[in-house]
DNA sequence: CCGGGGGTCGTCCCCCCTCAC
DNA sequence: GTGAGGGGGGACGACCCCCGG
């Protein structure tokens, strides 16, 4: 065996699974309800690709928001919104102009949406759409490699990989580039900023770490890189993250709702034990119980309503 | 009338009830839940009295943690962390530093839970221990008013009032330094920096506003500053929000094992619609139900678990 | 590939001041 | 009081270079 595909080494970050019992280490430290949220947030966002910088971006953002919700709320008034959130009021003037000309004209906030992430998740697209590879046709673009090596890579590339050619290292990085431009381009913003050998660097880590991209090493040679994978994600986990962060947004808005004590709003909150040979049992019931209720009580021409429902071991 | 009871003039900016209509203004532009869920955040920690610099430092003290934990999972290998997420090598080792000396020693990193609120829920303890007040004697700490002055605002000052002096402006302003002082020493973290003016304002107006701080005015005299209340947080809403953010965030980690494949964890999701006169039914209903399920399967040697469920209007 | 060193920018938080309405 | 203008300092994110193991 002369060549290996090379997998990565380390620990998968999006291995949340070793995360979880770090995090407690974090949970030990005196905090808040917010910053465990906050930090769990950040962990979610970072595992999943998102910048260090970025996410930074988008909790100032966030903030910015909640400066610009209170400048409403006390009048337009610059002095008082700085005084009350202890910013200066000039900053305060910055920041409502910057909020205000991103709700009328289209100007974006530094969001997470407008982030990394989808230009991760758009690689795979793009590769195939500039470099498609049809089956029984060689994989590769340039000649840098003889027949014989050509085989030998061949081989490392099973079959089920993506249709898509295999480039290298200079392909690649010009791959990446073209990313980010149309990535930019996409996003009418105004600033198509220069992108940055450490940025170039961080996105192919992120990529060949998630699998996304495959390196293929033939000792001695130069590197070459395949399309792993025709999504960014790596499997059903990403859905499963995606689906527990729509879960939080949405029950952090009906707990709000809770909190003004609007009407046809339900918090609840139940603590208990339970033997473990009857766990399983109990959260099947409950489960089907929650299925037939809002089955009993479905009626094509009503009020739209949502439940959400979490149970599990309590921490002590 | 001569004399006004200065009652926040402004709508509180603790109403959230105003900020929810606000908030979907926030919804609209392209927003992923993350950035949702940030919003709120921000929303629920500075409406409650936090800095618009404290949260920052909160949300870039959990980025420092995640990217602490990357670290860990990576072997302790600067170069590899700092490219994952797109950090300069040499500021991922001071990060690391930060953390790991908060969890080695006891210094503390800058959370919320280190800051301001707890300022201002210290205040009237503090106030009633420096400036306490007997029934029967003068409310006056100094003689700078006449007699006929003095009877004049005490007939402002209700009789339910916490038993505390009041205060001139210079008394209160000391008392604002001595609570920062006070504070400060309490977390051995090690930096007193200086109280600013600005700082001052600050805390002067949300005391003010929130009610804890009275401002009793006569015209054509000096302020005088009278203890409101004896806690910080505006009556029972506050207890509301905490339990909201708790919620949340325990919500967020009963999902996050969800996303691991824990062994009995449920996570649950219905959408359906219901007709307006029977919404409170069906709502009780799954209330009483949840009570006698966890009753039902209630053991005093048992796991320990936890129920949470939100149900009310979805958004479409 | 890793750690460690040296820089440079720009942004932004936080502080203070003055002056006119 | 509020808007509008002038400062300044320090922290930090992001960029680049170099070198020795």
């Amino acid at each position: 065996m002369t060549g290996t595909l090379s997998s990565p080494k380390h620990s998968s970050i999006d291995n949340l699974d070793d995360l979880h019992s770090e995090t407690k280490l974090f949970q030990v430290p005196n905090s808040c309800s917010i910053d465990q949220i906050l930090f769990q947030l950040a962990l979610s966002a970072m595992a999943s690709g998102h910048r260090y910088g970025a996410f930074l971006d988008a909790a100032t953002t966030a903030a910015k928001c909640a400066i610009y919700a209170t400048y409403l709320m006390q009048g337009r008034n610059f002095r008082r919104t700085g005084l009350l959130h202890h910013v200066d009021p000039k900053r305060v003037k910055e920041i409502v102009q910057e909020v205000q000309s991103a709700l009328t004209e289209g100007k974006w906030l530094k969001t997470l949406s407008t982030e990394e992430p989808q230009h991760l998740i758009y690689l795979p697209h793009l590769w195939l759409k500039i470099h498609p590879w049809q089956a029984g046709k060689s994989r590769f673009l340039s000649d840098e490699f003889s027949i014989r090596q050509r085989s030998r890579i061949e081989k490392l590339v099973s079959d089920d990989l993506p249709k898509a050619c295999l480039l290298n290292s200079d392909q690649f990085l010009a791959l990446i580039q073209q990313l980010h431009l149309e990535v930019q381009e996409s996003s009418p913003a105004d600033s198509y900023a220069a992108i940055s050998d450490a940025l170039v660097e961080h996105i192919k880590l992120r990529l060949l770490e998630s699998g996304t991209v495959i390196q293929l090493s033939l000792p001695e040679e130069p590197p070459v890189y395949a399309l792993g994978r025709t999504t960014y994600s790596p499997k059903d986990k990403r859905e499963r993250v995606s689906a527990m962060l729509d879960d939080v947004a949405d029950f952090f808005t009906l707990m709000q709702a809770w909190v003004n004590c609007e009407p046809g709003v339900l918090r609840g909150l139940e603590t208990f034990n339970v033997a473990p040979e009857q766990r399983e049992e109990a959260l099947q019931e409950l489960d089907k119980f929650m299925q037939s209720w809002a089955d009993k009580y479905h009626q094509r021409e009503g009020l739209p309503m949502i439940l959400h429902v979490a149970a599990g071991q309590r921490r002590v």
